[in-house]
RNA sequence: GUCCCCAUCGUCUAGCCUGGUCCAGGACGACGGCCUUUCACGCCGUUAACAGGGGUUCAAAUCCCCUUGGGGACGCCA
C-alpha cells in the first residue's frame, strides 16, 4: 500500500466540535492504516474570527482524543508570502487577472444571473482588460467539466459553465482560502484531501487551481454530515457540540472516537473497536456516504462498554481529577485515592460515565457522620419492625474474627437461620443504613469497601435516626 | 432559483460495485422475560426497514430512468 498524506485543516474560529473530531479520526485513520502521515494544519487566515483559544481547544481535544499528528503544526497565516508568490505566477501564466469590479457590480451581475435561472455567478467583465492591480481571479476554463474520483461519494462532475472565476487575492493583497488550501496542500505533500461535505463544492474549483499550476491533484474525499435527532444539521441546540463539553460530561475518549467512527463507518456487524482495530481495519472504501443522526443513546452505550473494560486504576485517577474540579484540589486530596480504585470496579457495570461513577461513589467516600439518607427509603424501609435486626446484625458483624466477604456472607446466613426470614425482608434495610438509598452495588462487596468500622458507624446511625 | 450530493427497521448500519444464498442480517432504543438482596450488568425473545413509480431481466434492496423527500453549496468567509 502507498503511504497516505493526509491532514485536518480546521479554521480556529471556534472550539472542535463533534462532526469536526469525526472529520478528522477518519483522516487520521486514513493515514495511519497506510502507514502514512497526518498532518495539523490551522486555517487561521481570517484574523477577525480565529482566536488562540480556539487554537488551544482544537489542540487539546485532538490530544484527548489520541490523534496525534506528524510534524510541525502548519499556520496557514504564516503562508502568505508563499500563497502570493504563486498567484503572481498564476497571474504571469496567464491563468488569473485583475479585477476591479465592485461589491455592487458584482451582486448585480448574481442577482441577474439568478434572475435568469442561471447559478449566480461572476459574469467574466474584466477577464481582458488587462488591468494591472485590483482584486485577482482565476481564469476559469469555460466550457468542459472537471471531475473527480471522491474517495467516499465516486465520481463526481460540475460543469466548468457552472464555476466562478473565483478570486485568488483580494484588493488588499491578502490570498483567499481556496488558493491557501491548494498551495499548503501541495506544499505539505498532502496525498488524500478527505474533509466535510461541506466542501465538495469547492473542490472543483480547487482542481482547477492545481491544474493552472501543473501540480498533481490529491485525492478527495467528502465525508456526509452529522445531523441531529430532527435530521437537521447538528448544533448548539441539539445539546454538546464540543468535544470538551464530552470529557467534562465524563465521556471516555476511546468511547467518543469509537462512536463516531461507527458513525458513517462499518467494518461488518462489529460495534467496539479499540484504535488499533480501527487502524487495522479502516478503509475509505467502507465509508457511508448519507448523513447520519447522532444518536446520544447509543454513544452511552458504547461509552457504559468502555466504562466496564476500563482499568480501575484508571478510573481512580479520573475520579479524583472530577473530583478536584469540583470541590478543589485541597478538599479533593482529602479523599483516598485507594478508595475509588476499590469502589471503581462495583460502580463499572453501573455507571454510564464518569460523572456518574462519581455520583454513585460519593456514599462510599464520606464519613458515616455526613452520609446523606433518602427520606423516602428511611421511611419505608427503617422501620421499628427492621431497627432492631440491625442492631442486632452489627453486633454479630462487629464479633466477627475476621471482614471478608465469605465471612459478612456467613454472619447473614447465619442470621436469616435463626430468625427464619427471608434474605429480601432484611436486604434493603440493610441497604439504607450503610448506602443511604434504595440502589447500590452487592451488600458484601459494598460492605467490604467500606471498612467494618464504616459499616458499623452507618448501620449505628441508621438504627437512630 | 441554479448546481452538487444523499435515500435499507425510530436511530447507527450489513447487504448494493460482482443481480438469485435476503419473505433483508447485526447493534442501540423500546417492549416482554430470565437471573437476582436493590440498581445495574449479563442472557433470551418480540417489535420494526429496502421512499414511490416505471423499466431491464427467468430473477432487483442490488442495474437504468423519473418522481418525491432530505441535505449541502452558490462570499474580495474558512
Amino acid at each position: 500500500m502507498t503511504k497516505i498524506v493526509s491532514r485536518f485543516a480546521p479554521s480556529p474560529t471556534g472550539y472542535l466540535h463533534i462532526g469536526g473530531a469525526r472529520t478528522a479520526l477518519f483522516s487520521w485513520l486514513l493515514a495511519r492504516a497506510s502507514g502514512g502521515e497526518f498532518r495539523l494544519r490551522i486555517e487561521d487566515t481570517d484574523r477577525e474570527r480565529s482566536t488562540q483559544e480556539a487554537t488551544d481547544a482544537i489542540i487539546d481535544s485532538m490530544k484527548w482524543l489520541g490523534l496525534e499528528h506528524d510534524g510541525e503544526i502548519v499556520f496557514q497565516s504564516t503562508r502568505v508570502a508563499r500563497h502570493n508568490e504563486i498567484i503572481d505566477r498564476l497571474i504571469e501564466t496567464g491563468h488569473a487577472y485583475y479585477c476591479q469590479c465592485s461589491k455592487e457590480d458584482v451582486d448585480a451581475m448574481r442577482e441577474k444571473a439568478m434572475k435568469e435561472g442561471r447559478k449566480p455567478k461572476y459574469d467574466g467583465t474584466c477577464r481582458d482588460k488587462g488591468l494591472t492591480s485590483g482584486a485577482v481571479r482565476l481564469k476559469a476554463p469555460q466550457d468542459g467539466a472537471t471531475g473527480f474520483l471522491d474517495m467516499v461519494k465516486g465520481f463526481i462532475s460540475v460543469e466548468n459553465s457552472e464555476m466562478d472565476d473565483l478570486i485568488l487575492r483580494r484588493s488588499d493583497g491578502t490570498p483567499i482560502y481556496n488558493l491557501a488550501v491548494v498551495v499548503d496542500d501541495h506544499d505539505m505533500g498532502v496525498t488524500n484531501v478527505l474533509r466535510g461535505d461541506d466542501h465538495v463544492n469547492n473542490t472543483p474549483r480547487q482542481i482547477l487551481i492545481y491544474k493552472a499550476l501543473g501540480w498533481d491533484v490529491p485525492q478527495f474525499g467528502h465525508v456526509p454530515m452529522i445531523l441531529g435527532p430532527d435530521k437537521k444539521k447538528l448544533s448548539k441546540r441539539h445539546g454538546a457540540l464540543s468535544v470538551m463539553e464530552y470529557e467534562k460530561m465524563g465521556y471516555l475518549p476511546e468511547a467518543v472516537t469509537n462512536y463516531l467512527a461507527r458513525l458513517g463507518w462499518s467494518h461488518g456487524d462489529q460495534e467496539l473497536f479499540s484504535m488499533d482495530e480501527m487502524v487495522a481495519f479502516f478503509s475509505e472504501g467502507n465509508l457511508g456516504n448519507s448523513p447520519s443522526v447522532f444518536d446520544l443513546a447509543k454513544f452511552e452505550w458504547v461509552n457504559g462498554q468502555y466504562m466496564q473494560k476500563a482499568d480501575p486504576e484508571r478510573l481512580a485517577d479520573l475520579l479524583m481529577d472530577f473530583l478536584a474540579r469540583e470541590v478543589g484540589e485541597e478538599e479533593a486530596a482529602n479523599v483516598d485515592r485507594a478508595t475509588f480504585v476499590a469502589v471503581a470496579p462495583l460502580l463499572q457495570p453501573r455507571a454510564k460515565s464518569l460523572v456518574d461513577m462519581l455520583e454513585q461513589a460519593r456514599p462510599f467516600i464520606v464519613d458515616a457522620s455526613f452520609l446523606a439518607y433518602d427520606e423516602k427509603a428511611v421511611k419505608k424501609f427503617l422501620t421499628d419492625e427492621t431497627k432492631p435486626m440491625l442492631s442486632e446484625i452489627a453486633e454479630r458483624i462487629a464479633a466477627l474474627d475476621e471482614f471478608t466477604e465469605q465471612s459478612l456472607e456467613e454472619v447473614h446466613r447465619q442470621f436469616l437461620e435463626d430468625k427464619d426470614i427471608k434474605f429480601k425482608v432484611i436486604a434493603q434495610p440493610i441497604r439504607v443504613a450503610i448506602m443511604g438509598k434504595t440502589q447500590s452495588p452487592g451488600l458484601f462487596e459494598t460492605m467490604l469497601v467500606l471498612g467494618r468500622e464504616q459499616t458499623l458507624a452507618r448501620i449505628k446511625r441508621a438504627v437512630e435516626l
